[in-house]
DNA sequence: TCAGTAGTTCGACGATCATCGTACTACGAT
DNA sequence: ATCGTAGTACGATGATCGTCGAACTACTGA
């Protein structure tokens, strides 16, 4: 098995900036929403994107670095979660109020 | 008195893109959280504000257009108001998620 | 009327960003 | 071992964005 973790900032490291601006992405968002409806977890390559792999990788990173979600590796696969727990404490109530968005 | 609103998308002409992307850029968060002080309004260059004045002008632009704010004139002055209400009831929660954040 | 104040608009410039193709790494299966 | 698959890293490129100064508009007060 041996699942590592992506790098990620820890929960007091997480900046408002950062998170909005990684949210206020077409392509992003999407990600996340695909990330909301599957809380175990998504594998990259499943969510359909109107973007080539190379971008696709640049966005989750982004997303990542901005602790708006996580990565874990499973093979050749990496798992991503969206980091509910993190941004509900620091946000409370910012990522349902944008999910509750009707697209 | 003659007060006049800038023009300004209806309700439901706001996207959570722009909104979020209006939101995500340090200077404009300032201003929001300055007008979320002030209920009554604020004039725009009573705030403490790093940058020129065409650039305040500029990024309160973008907040209008997004639909975060609402700007209506008062003789030579320009007064600005956070569109909570409208803001609520597009994304519960997520105005109240970000102010919460610890600067 | 004239000067001063508040703010916008315009064009320019440098920085950041989204996108892509290519090359590379890591893992699993044959 | 070798091949295929999943994904990343690296430049490069074109677009967008934040910033500024200068010129302009609109209103107030002397």
């Amino acid at each position: 098995m041996a699942t590592k973790v992506l790098p990620q900032p820890e929960r007091d490291e997480i900046r408002v900036e950062a998170v909005l601006q990684a949210l206020g992405e077409p392509v992003r968002l999407t990600i996340v929403r695909a990330l909301a409806d599957n809380p175990a977890g998504v594998c990259c390559g499943e969510i359909e994107l109107p973007v080539t792999a190379s971008t696709r990788a640049h966005h989750l990173k982004t997303l990542r670095e901005a602790g708006v979600l996580s990565t874990h590796t499973d093979g050749t696969r990496r798992i991503s979660i969206l980091r509910r727990e993190d941004l509900e404490a620091l946000y409370p109530g910012l990522l349902t109020g944008i999910l509750s968005a009707k697209q």
